[in-house]
DNA sequence: TATAGTAATGTAAACGTTTACAGGAGTGCC
DNA sequence: GGCACTCCTGTAAACGTTTACATTACTATA
């Protein structure tokens, strides 16, 4: 493999001329620079970014970990991160958490070591020691699907007190009163436990007894979506309504539902969070709340780019969401 | 930041001596080992593998570039990657060519550049000169469902005229003739012509004459399905059963398929291809063809390292296809 | 033609590891 | 005490760029 060298001693200049016919084109005489050109074609020279890297301490890869690639909202997000990157001609390795902090530090570490320039961040936990030894050390990353709208960290995210206020309210309008939740776990998930918060006032507000015997922590999956809502139904007093912190809970609920024998909408209003894309392709359609996941990459990246040039002081951006109701949402039975 | 040249100032021994007890400590004293541990932690010292990486013309990294991560077969691969370079302690690079074949130019240059180690690549164009010119500069890369059986390239895919073939077996074993295909473009997939051409060799195999308005070729996504499905429902003498080339278009139709006030399967039956979790999620459950998406991704990147480390001559490996009858497909109406 | 100014190029050190090779220390044996 | 051996450690070059600074080559002006 040749190097810079030999291309500057097939066209007779220095090592330093053929960096800049690379880097700068504009600063080198064109004659010498289409002197360096053919030498480079000559001795097939192909450029080592690794060891730009090495030379300039900047890799131009940044590092997105996200819990799983598996939930289209996170492929979705993840399209939007690589997107950005892409035209600031930088490239993303991409760690899955699994959900498991232990792994999320793992990442942190491996990545960091690899010398990404910055990191975008899913994280299990908003208030764990990762993100404070980062900001610590000074560490460029900002937060993906963040819940914090305030503080030390660059983030992104959404309200998700809000989305779970919206849907709650939107079960009540329809004259839901015994209304259940399938959470993802709050332990791994701060997002659904602020959506289960929103869950709940809104039940508060509108003079419903609080019954935690109607929440569920599961684990995010169809499967867990299925189960729990077997588990809900089989309550003496089963709710009328379940709201389903995100859309593949959803989905499992509704297969859970009917095969419970029950009729949707007619039976049970199940709604989600997230707006997947096939979230409108399943039958009922699924009343769920929007959320910006494409742009909330895009966004994320921006924002590291932005922290990394210039580490000013933190910027937390809420992106908005929305309630949309289709058809698996419909009036109390009876 | 501090580098193995503090760390061994503060231990009193020499940067080899460091670099050994970070890469092979059993080959040094304890005693030295254990001084020079402590000198790390003292001067909170991090490794830099990119450093290293540049020094041994290794980078630990692999690129996968995949049409869009979008698609949950393809995520589903990526994790199977992802697994498998985890436990060579190798990170990924993921790319997205959105089916363009210059895109897909653009990142294999990139990647090189990047000095990855090798290439796991689900190509839109399997005779094109990318993979050529790579094969002839004896880069490693593997190809992820690939069609390819033999040959020069180091491969792991699916035999999808099988697959295409299984799918219009069923659909005549229930007594439909008229069946159509909505197909990915042929130009940018190479898996769905194969697929195209079972469908069609398993027609005239049972005296079907093959009808060239029953195919549609679209791009892989939900509304172009929902779009597709229309377009052959209103011809003169309509399909009483699709064939879609993956799930997507598969869900996709199902909802066209209704809008056009259908019953399904009753009316009309659909298959795709994929089985993409949330294909038994739907009403109708989708019947469709399981490829093992997470164990070819997994089994790619196995077979990149085996090329990494010892490129003898090429393997192909072609992973079985199972026909999982659901309940979107029926007997035919009459 | 000399000169000042600018534009283009060259020199060489730096980036943080690894590793081939050399050298030294310890051990067991005669 | 000398020797051979093994085990551990050190020396220094190498990896392929970039870049601050120095130098040289042009150009315009008087």
């Amino acid at each position: 493999m040749s190097t810079i060298f030999d291309v500057a001693k097939l066209a007779g200049v220095s090592t330093a001329t053929v960096s800049r016919v690379i880097n700068s084109p504009e600063m080198v005489r064109t004659q010498t620079r289409e002197k360096v050109t053919r030498a480079m074609k000559i001795c097939n020279y192909k450029y080592n970014s690794l060891a730009r890297g090495f030379a300039t301490k900047q890799s131009n890869t940044i590092g997105l970990i996200i819990p799983t690639i598996n939930n289209p909202v996170f492929a979705e997000s993840t399209r939007g991160v690589q997107d950005y990157a892409d035209v600031r001609k930088t490239q993303v390795i991409l760690g899955n958490t699994y959900y498991q902090y232990d792994q999320e530090k793992t990442l942190v570490d491996t990545l960091r070591e690899k010398q990404v320039d910055g990191l975008i961040i899913t994280t299990t936990n908003p208030r764990g020691n990762i993100l404070k030894t980062l900001a610590d050390e000074n560490y460029p990353f900002v937060l993906l699907y963040s819940t914090i709208k305030t503080g030390p960290f660059w983030a992104v995210g959404i309200d998700n007190y809000r989305g779970g206020y919206k849907v709650t309210d939107h079960f009540i309008s329809l004259g839901h009163r015994r209304i259940g939740m399938v959470a993802g776990n709050f332990s791994i998930s701060d997002r659904s436990f602020h959506r289960w918060h929103g869950y709940r006032q809104c039940l508060l507000d509108h003079g419903i007894a609080y019954d935690k015997n109607l929440l569920i922590q599961t684990d995010y999956s169809l499967t867990e979506g299925q189960g729990s809502v077997k588990t809900l139904l089989s309550l003496a007093d089963p709710p009328t309504a379940i709201f389903c912190s995100n859309d593949y809970l959803a989905l499992g609920a509704m297969k859970g539902a009917r095969e419970r024998g029950l009729k949707l909408p007619k039976d049970l209003s199940i709604a989600g969070f997230d707006d997947i894309e096939i979230a409108s392709y399943v039958i009922p359609a699924l009343t769920t709340i929007r959320q910006p996941a494409y742009e909330m990459g895009k966004l994320g990246a921006e924002l590291l780019f932005q922290r990394m040039e210039n580490p000013a002081r933190p910027i937390q951006r809420m992106l908005g969401t929305e309630l949309i109701v289709r058809d698996s949402t419909a009036r109390v039975p009876g």
